[in-house]
DNA sequence: TTTTGCACTCGCCGGGGGAGAGTGCTAAAT
DNA sequence: ATTTAGCACTCTCCCCCGGCGAGTGCAAAA
């Protein structure tokens, strides 16, 4: 068995099949690539190199006699190392500006990003949120509504806000709470929520009986407010799902009914951003490879976006394995900066 | 041409064929329909009566040699008089019940009732928010953040928190934001948001210069957040749109995607939301008659949710024409008497 | 090393034909 | 007068077949 090597041209005939396959969707043959390569050569030449190239592991005939597709480790090549990845044209670079400039809170901007990447690369944009354990609290208030009700409202990183609605064991008055809260503010604003928390709990602990009446109020109530659900689990969200339907690939109303419960069940998808936020630039999942079945036959492009260096989240794309990824990638890394000039320009 | 009769009969067999129909989901012959019916009739007798209903316009033949399937017209006569409606199995209710009983806000109760009618009835639940103009300033609240921003935090109807961040053409102190809540607070606490909007700028027209501090900062600011988007435009929560896909009429991709655009569009299904939300009562359109010709093929089950006796919203959900009624009417009725009850508790 | 020539393999597509389901009509039965 | 039986007919669905086109692999020539 020689080891194969793969020299200049049957490199270039390698990337020339890949993004032919990538537009057009159809296994290629060698007569087509014989006439896309600008090699004049002959199909029968290109038969010998593409066979090569199968043998390899980069290539496969979906049947004898139908031309020649990439498999996943052809992608990952082409990714890794033909691609050249364009610079984004001046206009679509201001055309995400322009999406994403106006946004009220943190999480209408993240709907905004999610439906910019869509409509941009015709795919299923996704934004992961913030993860937690960033949060740090910059104010806290209550608000006494009837029936021993208190609505709580945080400000976090001093654009997100909060609310929630508790049940007290009694009735609070408003100075009370306003005291309450004043305590909060001075005691842990700028501290992190998870902290917070934690800290509120020994101090409970701690304290008991013994402590006068503004803080067992505060304590009291806030106990109640960072309960669980302080600064929920990350959450993502999806737009653009309907461009999948467009995808010859996807075309199967199964295999589709099966990754939108996927996307429903959150999971899976969760589970793989996860795993992009730690690497730091544009990451490419392809196929199979995310190891999530349902994400069969589908790429999934990210990038964690940041601010002061801190990772705060991953934003991307989801698509057929055969997308467009010269013109994906560029988009997703934009974006993600410039997601991340848009959450500093906020401080 | 003989004027028909519907008699006792032929409505008998009537209503088998749309029962059958409905829960196979194939044309239903005369066969078929003579051993269903218990009516001891041999099928040709029925061929007559069934030709007798296609001169009506209440069923129809795909084509020469398939079974019969009811009409629009033919599903109308069916859900107006045929049908009668079960009373709901004690346990559905108490599921309902138990799905619907924890929730933090009302959005995310909403989300609730949408995911669960979705999953009980296996269909796609739709819920629309309360519409505005029914929303009572309970209080407001300024908070200062850094640049110029203010955040608002209004509570309407002693449930509903909207917050929103403006931008401020100076900034404003702790203690300014303070008097102007106390301001605003005394003098429309209790009023709907509309008229709030309207009476301050009316107030802001004939005082102009004329002012002290206090009013001066709260219309400057009050102005700012009360703009437009004051209780933002009915909106809608969608779920189980997965479901759809498992009814056979609408496997087609072509149509699934066109369904589902419309969704996204909001368009369509709130216009026919807004239609529903004026007759009080279990409203059913079916197929056509909707007007909106995305949703060819599927009907539409909605019920007005009131509280007080006062109409807050409708919800509902949307399946193939050929749901089954029968269960879906007492689930859709039940659900919104339901939020009804769940609404008021909280109050 | 590349090209030419050739036999071979598949998938796609359209036509043909049988099976099955259901109809409408007519004539007989009740 | 109504219901039934009989029958010819129609239409869809499905399977099978064969031709066509695209593409391959191999061997021999350039």
């Amino acid at each position: 068995m020689a080891d194969y090597q793969l020299n200049e041209r049957s490199l270039h005939l390698f990337k020339t099949l890949v993004q032919h396959y990538i537009t057009d969707g159809q296994p290629v043959g060698s007569r087509t690539l014989a006439r896309d390569s600008n090699l004049d050569l002959s199909p029968a030449t290109i038969r010998n190199v593409m066979a090569d190239l199968e043998d390899m592991g980069l290539l496969h005939s979906p049947h004898t006699s139908a031309g020649r597709v990439p498999t996943v480790k052809g992608y990952r090549l082409f990714v890794d190392s033909l691609l050249r990845v364009d610079q984004l044209a001046e206009v679509e670079v201001e055309r995400i500006a322009r999406e994403l400039d106006s946004g009220q809170d943190v999480k209408m901007l993240m709907e905004r990003v999610s439906s910019t990447l869509s409509s941009i690369t015709r795919l299923a944009g996704v934004v992961m949120l913030p993860k937690p354990g960033q949060h740090a609290l910059r104010h806290i208030e209550f608000l006494a509504l009837s029936d021993n009700r208190v609505l709580v409202i945080m400000v976090v990183n001093d654009q997100e806000i909060q609310n929630r609605i508790i049940r007290t064991a009694r009735v609070y008055s408003a100075a009370e709470l306003q005291r309450a809260s004043n305590y909060l503010n001075e005691l842990y604003g700028g501290k992190d929520l998870q902290s917070v928390r934690r800290t509120l709990l020994r101090e409970l602990e701690r304290m008991k009986n013994d402590v006068n009446d503004v803080m067992q109020t505060a304590i009291d109530v806030a106990q109640q407010a960072f309960q669980e659900n302080v600064g929920a689990k990350p959450d993502y969200i999806l737009s653009g799902q309907t461009n999948l339907m467009n995808v010859a690939e996807l075309c199967d109303v199964e295999k589709l009914k099966k990754l939108f419960e996927s996307f429903n069940q959150k999971r899976d998808i969760l589970h793989l951003l996860e795993q992009a936020i730690h690497a730091s630039g544009v990451q490419i999942f392809i196929g199979e490879e995310s190891g999530y079945e349902v994400l069969d036959n589908c790429s999934v492009v990210t990038s964690p976006y940041e601010v002061d260096g801190q990772i705060l989240g991953v934003l991307g794309v989801i698509g057929p394995t055969r997308m467009d990824y010269e013109r994906v990638i560029p988009i997703v890394d934009i974006t993600a900066k410039m997601l991340g000039s848009a959450l500093n320009s906020r401080n």
